[in-house]
DNA sequence: TAGAGTCTTGAATCTGAGG
DNA sequence: TCCTCAGATTCAAGACTCT
């Protein structure tokens, strides 16, 4: 049976794709990935690039324009692959990339220009950082990532009640405090030495995944390397695309995901917060007799409102939603009535919140 | 007896110039400042009202001075001061500029357009940030920091030794934890609210300006608002000029000023107190690999529950944190779930606090 | 007076389903 | 695409109040 969705078909997941980046992702059909993870290269070779706009070539320069010519060429090469990874995304994708100082304002800079939308700006704080052995500098201790929605108006995956388990109940905060890569995780070649120069750990893209897909969803790595993202994309049941323009890579790539196994699926359950459960009118309390109409509800302040048939309430003054009548006794500029209002049962007050969750209860 | 340096007479020194920055700026000699430190408008573009969970108002940034019209607009702004402030420094000279993910990438890619040499980035890790109150984003808990200096070839003073003293022994790194400006510190208005919304600490500056100044050199800063960086110049003996072009700041910050006293050569041991046992979320263990997600804990009476990926654990009947599935089995009303809970090794049941002091012995 | 509990506040790009 | 409205959402410090 043929797939019906255009396009989609051809996504190679689950793939390595080796090539350049640019013209990879250009094969790829538009909207169709969840999430774009990058870790760009900054280090380029520039040598081919040192022309003049006219095309005469730079020679003995000064410094300035030397320096110029080469912030430019990476720019142009920056905002080539982000518009690439702009146009493969969905309307509700969104962007991780990953940098240091000499990059990533160029980075940041050029995917606002191009109409992404910064959500947050993550700290990667290296527990062991490489110490700075010359003592000119301080030690660089951390790289930063940016997370950023394909638009203003692009709604991202956000499992901000999985972060906070992860974080031990308090929200998760922008600075990720995680060691580098190294020992039995970092790869080795025939050698003996790291197998890439900048392998990135499996727990920084755990946390990015976890927090911003969700099981099934599509990653695209367009810098795959060694490939850390697939192999923790495979684990979470999620699937990946990598792109990687050095063959070797690829083979160490591909050797690595082969042995990586997917987790349960209850193991790849996270927790989710209110938001997540069913919606319950008021109404259907009122319609389900487990409030009669007439029956009176009380406030924190002993203030008093009366149930009416439609679901709303009338108090002294108003009339309205329970969320409307308490917002107006409180002068306040909303208000969640499920947790304002009680109601009374053999002479204690209860929150009308308990109907909701009895309701809830039997829906599942 | 009058100078022999040129133009260094003129230097409004330990002076607030009240005007616009770039113009002032202009008026100044070139080459005769040793450290410029910028705290810019972040162009924050901030929409409608938000609010806390009780409801209150949040009071937010939205004076004049950081609204501008576009990206281009704030770039235009953003390369006018920087041109200024490198015509300015001395040819050894560096500077400071503070921001958050709205400006920053901005401000780092044009200082880097026009030749300012980038020497770190630093992060200010936020103790006490303000938390997102939606469940929308990350806790935005830290700012970032740019140190650069006038050019490639400038040598910019670096006290190395006085920042490793200062770190209890150990090389500065690039990521410093320090409270907001807050209490005692925080400049009131006569009706008791905060005098400027943007007041940075004193410890922040002391860091910076102990790191990278002597005594006896000249500090600029162009934003001087109520003169965080004047006071701590003056405390340490450096020499400032600040342009300010709010009348009521500069108001404010010449009273503050005057109170200020040039310190002892000892004195002065800002924070650092000692730290707490660091705190470990449980999450990182299965971030980290050290427990597989889908792994079995089991308890003291041999009941058994399942490690998530996002660090919770789930048994027959309840899920939730180590802590609270740990509390639900016995029946109590809380539970140290670290000691509760054995993982199995080599045959061994193992506590999971064994893994936690592993993770505090490599923060150490 | 010490300690416990409550209130206030901080550079914030902070909703989304349904009609 | 716009409008309406249900209803979900916070952490660390310092100041202040009460016992």
């Amino acid at each position: 049976m043929t797939s019906t969705r255009t396009g989609a078909a051809s996504l190679p997941l689950n793939q390595i794709v080796c090539g350049d980046s640019i013209e990879a992702m250009a094969a790829l059909p538009a909207g169709s990935v969840d999430l774009v993870f990058a870790d760009p290269p900054y280090n380029l070779q520039l040598k081919g690039e040192l022309h003049r706009p006219d095309n005469s070539r730079v020679d003995a320069v000064d410094d300035d324009w030397d320096r110029f010519a080469s912030f430019e060429a990476y720019d142009r090469f920056t905002r080539a692959w982000l518009a690439e990874a702009r146009r493969v995304l969905k309307p509700d994708g969104a962007l991780w990339v990953i940098g240091s100082y000499h990059n990533i304002f160029r980075v940041g800079a050029s995917l606002q220009d191009l109409g992404f939308w910064i959500l947050n700006d993550v700290i990667w704080r290296k527990t062991n950082p490489m110490p700075n052995f010359r003592g000119k500098r301080l030690t660089n201790a951390h790289e930063t990532l940016i997370w950023a929605g394909r638009s203003e108006s692009a709604r991202p995956t956000f499992n901000y009640d999985a972060l906070k388990q992860l974080n031990e109940g308090v929200q998760m905060r922008s600075d990720w405090v995680l060691p580098i890569c190294a020992g039995g995780e970092r790869l080795k070649d025939a050698a003996g030495d790291k197998a890439h120069p900048t392998q990135k750990p499996q727990s920084l893209l755990h946390r990015v995944l976890v927090g911003s897909t969700n099981v099934g969803d599509v990653v695209l790595d367009p810098f795959f390397g060694t490939g850390t993202t697939g192999a923790v994309a495979k684990m979470l049941g999620r699937d990946f695309i990598g792109i990687e323009r050095d063959p070797a890579y690829v083979e160490i790539a591909e050797r690595r995901l082969s042995r990586v196994r997917k987790l349960s699926n209850e193991a790849l359950e996270v927790t989710t917060g209110k938001r997540a459960e069913p919606r319950v009118p008021f109404g259907q309390l009122v319609e389900r007799g487990m409030l009669r109409p007439g029956e009176v509800l009380v406030n924190a302040r002993g203030q008093q409102a009366r149930v009416r048939v439609d679901g709303t309430l009338v108090s002294d003054s108003v009339k309205g939603s329970i969320h409307q009548v308490g917002a107006a006794l409180d002068g306040a500029p909303s208000c969640n009535g499920w947790t304002y209002w009680t109601y009374t049962r053999d002479g204690q007050q209860v929150p009308i919140d308990a109907l909701r969750q009895q309701i809830r209860a039997e829906m599942r």
